[in-house]
RNA sequence: GGACAGGUACCCAAGUGGUCAACGGGAGCAGACUGUAAAUCUGUUGACAGCGUCUUCGGAGGUUCGAAUCCUUCCCUGUCCA
């Protein structure tokens, strides 16, 4: 590993722990074990997931070894996160099938033959009540307990479940087995980086050096991206989805967005920065950079196409190219409320009966606000219903 | 083991016999506006056979003309004591 890799992974970090010891090992020329851990639970990847893989990525092209490790032992187990609802705990087939998703995703990114794939079932379930004991005996309650969610849970009276304190145990341990030179990760698991340097020492080994990633912001702007909260967009949603999702975003997230996935460089940013100050719309560059990132995750053409489909249908309220159709023999009349939920633009025909007193359906473009209505469809017709749903009758 | 507090819709949270499909906030959805699915403002948010019916306040029973609200019992969570 040369200076200029060794600069160019501290790029976008959080944290660095230990990185002359990494650059030195790194000089030896072995190739470095570099740990990614991954919960095998919710296989929907997303931009979130991004950050960290791509670093990964910049590893593997110096020729390091990634050590893939799907955490399926702890999620057999079950892992009750948030308030009182357990998470379910997995069966094997659904791990196993679950972490082939995720690898199918993954792929887009690392090359998966050069990547080390690990289950931490292979030696967390071999593990003896006395190995564990000893483990424990390393470490304190209130040291645990200053895990920031912990923290918060305890502060706030919600159940904080005596296996839940083993889980960064457990994932310290991991390091110790695969002996990880380097774990990698986002910036909310620092806490469980560091732990394993500790198991590691006292297991003998050269403690890992540890490098977090910013946590990308979500759709919403507020909370960090993830799927739970429903403020993510998926690596492999479909780009007019993707495009979306991503012009949702609100302003502020630009920059970020631009850094962190398209890896912009600091001049791009200030550009960006100093135009939207002086008066430029950011629209623009909403634009711009959703389009790029539609670009990178599917091809230069969907990218564009997803950009133009944006543009008529938000912009100049116009119809897409391409609207699902419904064929109809015959003039139909029918309830207009009853239509729309039969061929699901609408979930319930109360939802339905809502949106059309709301204003929110059309019929070639003349808004219908009797929830009641009954209407003569025929071919040509083009029903919308919200923002973004279209029928055309044929 | 004991004492006390609590479990309400997607989330937070009010409500302690009828006016409760349930205040308020968040989030979602829709509308207006905007060169954004940004921001802001407004409306809306159980389902169905449209005004009435059915399901919903941890579970199961009960009291009552009537229960989220009272009683019994069970389950779950927190705090303190042991």
């Amino acid at each position: 590993m040369t200076k200029e890799d060794c600069n160019a992974i501290q790029k976008n970090t959080v944290d660095f722990i230990g990185l002359e010891e990494l650059c030195k090992k790194a000089e030896l020329g072995k190739p470095l074990r570099i740990k990614y851990g991954a919960d095998p639970s919710a296989p929907d990847l997303h931009l979130g997931h991004y950050v960290p893989i791509y670093k990964l990525k910049q590893f593997q092209d110096m020729g390091h070894t990634i050590v893939f490790i799907i955490g399926d032992f702890t999620a057999s187990i079950g892992d009750p996160t948030g308030r009182s609802k357990v998470r379910k705990a997995l069966s094997h087939e659904q791990i196993k099938e679950n972490a082939k998703t995720y690898f199918e995703q993954v792929g887009k990114v690392l090359d998966l033959n050069q990547t080390e794939i690990r289950y931490n079932s292979e030696w967390s379930s071999v593990l003896t009540m006395d190995e564990l004991l000893k483990m424990m005996a390393h470490f304190t309650l209130s040291q645990i307990l200053e895990r920031d969610d912990f923290t918060k849970r305890f502060a706030s009276q919600t159940p904080i479940f005596m296996h839940e304190f083993m889980y960064p145990l457990m994932q310290a341990y991991d390091s110790v087995a695969i002996q990880a030179d380097l774990e990698l990760g986002g910036s909310d698991q620092l806490f469980n980086f560091l732990l394993a340097r500790e198991l590691q020492i006292f297991y003998g080994q050269k403690p890992q050096s540890i490098l977090t990633m910013p946590l990308l912001v979500g759709t919403d702007g507020v909370d960090k991206m993830s799927k739970s909260l429903g403020n993510y967009v998926g690596l492999t949603e479909d780009s007019i989805q993707m495009f979306g999702k991503l012009m949702s975003i609100p302003d502020p997230l630009i920059i970020p967005y631009h850094k962190l996935i398209l890896q912009s460089s600091e001049e791009t940013l200030e550009n960006i920065r100093v135009q939207i100050e002086q008066g430029h719309n950011p629209m623009d560059f909403k634009l711009d950079l959703a389009t790029r990132i539609t670009e990178k995750f599917h091809t230069f053409q969907e990218g564009q196409n997803a950009k133009e489909h944006f543009i008529t249908v938000h912009r100049k309220k116009e119809l897409p190219d391409d609207i699902p159709e419904f064929e109809l023999e015959n003039v139909l009349s029918v309830k207009i409320y009853e239509f729309i939920t039969t061929h699901d633009l609408t979930p319930t025909k109360s939802e339905a009966k809502r949106i059309i007193t709301g204003g929110g359906c059309s019929i070639n473009g003349e808004k219908i606000t009797d929830p009641l209505a009954e209407v003569q469809l025929q071919k040509g017709d083009i029903i919308k219903v919200g923002k973004r749903k279209f029928l055309k009758i044929v």
